[in-house]
DNA sequence: ACCTGAACACCGTTCAAGT
DNA sequence: ACCTGAACACCGTTCAAGT
C-alpha cells in the first residue's frame, strides 16, 4: 500500500495517525475560538514584509497550520479579512495621535506634533496605511470599519473644538477644518509613501514646513 | 475538411481569406505599430468602467482580438502596461492644469482654479487617478512615467514662482511650497475618491474651502 | 518583426464531506 | 461548530513554434 507512487499527502496521515498529533503549527488552539485573530494578525504580518499584494489565502493558512479556506469560517472573503486589517490600522492611529495630542499641551504645538503622529504612522506602516486608503476593501459596507475610521476622525475634531475654544484656530466650522487637515496629511503621508517628493527632499523637514503653512497659510498678508 | 469538429478558428480563418478583410476589429494595423497605442487605450477603458483590478491580459487581447500574449511585443510586463497609462494620466492632469492657470489671469484666482481643475480631474477619472498613485505600478524604474509625473509638478512651481515675481505668494522655497500645494490637492482628491468626506458634506463647497485656507491658513491672527 | 497556443505556476471561492 | 480537500474558473508569464 504504502508505494512509492503514494501521494506525500497520504503518508503524513499516516505519520499524523501514529504520533496522534499532527505535525502542523499547534492547530489545536484555533478550535477554541482564536483562528480569527490569528488571521488577521498573519495578514498584517505579510503586508509589512510584502505588501498586500503578497496576501494570498493560501499563504496565509499555510503558515497558520490551517486550510486555505479555514478562512471562510471566519470571514466572508478575502475583503473582509483586509477590511479587518484596516480596522486595526484606524484603531492604532487615532490612539497615537491622541497620544501626541494629549502629551503635548493641547496648544497649537501639540496640534502640530499630533499631525507629525499621523504622518509617522503612515511613512513607517505604509503598506498598512496603504491597505486603509487604497480602496482594497471592496464591496464595502462593513460598519465596523467605518467606526474605526470615524473614531479616528473625531479625535482631529476634538482637537480642533478645543483649539478653537482656546482662540488658537479660526472659527471656521470643525467638521470643515477638520476635513481641510485630514487631507493635508493625509497627501503629506501618501506622497511621502509614493516616494514623489524627489531625492533632495528631506522628509521630516517637509512635514514640519507643511504643519507650519497649515496655520500660516502660503498667501503673503 | 470543414466538418463540425472543426475549430472556430478555422472558420473563421477560411472567412477571413474569402472576404479579404479579417473579422477581428482591424488587426492588420497591429501589424504596422499601433498595437500599442490600442492596448494603451482599451487598458484605459476597462480602468474607467471596471477599476484597475478588471484589467487582465487576457480581457484586453480579447477585445483587440490578439492573442493574450501579443502584448509582451510592446510592454514588459503588466506593470509596464500600467505605467504607460498613468504617463497618459499625468500628461493630461498637466495640459487641464495648465490650461486653467492660464486661461485666469494668472493671479490667485488663477492658482485656486489650476487646484480644483486638478481635484476635478482625478474626480472624474478616479480609477485612473489610482494608476498613477495607488502604487500599482511596481518595479519602477520607468524614466518616462517618472519625466511625465515631474513635468506636471514643474506646471504647479512655474505658477508658484510666478506668484512669488507679483507677490502674491510667501517667499518660502518654491519646490516646498509646490509640495505642500500639492499634498494638500492629492489628499482632498483622495478623500473625495475613497468617499471619505461623510454623506452631508459637499464635496465642491469642502474643495473651494480647502483651496481658500491654502492661502489664508487655519490659525488665528 | 510580430503573433499564437500550449503549458506552467499561481490565484479566490464553492461545496460536499468529514470530525 | 469548525475544518478539509477536491474542483472550478480564473490569473500573469514563458517559450517553442508559426508567418
Amino acid at each position: 500500500m504504502l508505494t512509492l507512487s503514494t501521494p506525500a499527502r497520504t503518508i503524513r496521515e499516516v505519520l499524523e495517525k501514529r504520533s496522534g498529533r499532527p505535525r502542523r503549527k499547534r492547530p489545536s488552539q484555533y478550535h477554541h475560538g482564536d483562528l480569527r485573530r490569528a488571521l488577521i494578525e498573519e495578514a498584517l504580518r505579510t503586508i509589512q514584509s510584502d505588501g498586500v499584494r503578497g496576501v494570498t489565502l493560501r499563504g496565509v493558512g499555510e503558515t497558520l497550520g490551517v486550510s486555505r479556506t479555514a478562512l471562510y469560517r471566519h470571514f466572508a472573503d478575502k475583503s473582509a479579512l483586509l477590511a479587518a486589517v484596516a480596522r486595526e490600522g484606524f484603531r492604532t492611529l487615532r490612539l497615537q495621535t491622541l497620544d501626541a495630542w494629549n502629551q503635548g499641551g493641547r496648544d497649537w504645538a501639540a496640534f502640530e506634533s499630533m499631525g507629525a503622529a499621523y504622518v509617522r504612522f503612515a511613512v513607517r506602516n505604509p503598506a498598512h496605511y496603504r491597505v486603509m486608503f487604497g480602496g482594497f476593501v471592496v464591496g464595502s459596507a462593513d460598519p465596523e470599519l467605518d467606526q474605526e475610521g470615524a473614531g479616528a476622525f473625531q479625535a482631529l475634531v476634538d482637537a480642533i473644538v478645543s483649539l478653537q475654544r482656546d482662540g488658537l484656530m479660526r472659527e471656521d466650522e470643525p467638521l470643515q477644518l477638520a476635513r481641510f487637515v485630514w487631507a493635508l496629511v493625509h497627501g503629506v503621508a501618501m506622497l511621502q509613501i509614493d516616494g514623489l517628493l524627489g531625492a533632495e527632499a528631506d522628509a521630516e523637514a517637509f512635514t514640519r514646513f507643511a504643519l507650519e503653512r497649515l496655520r500660516t497659510g502660503t498667501g503673503r498678508n
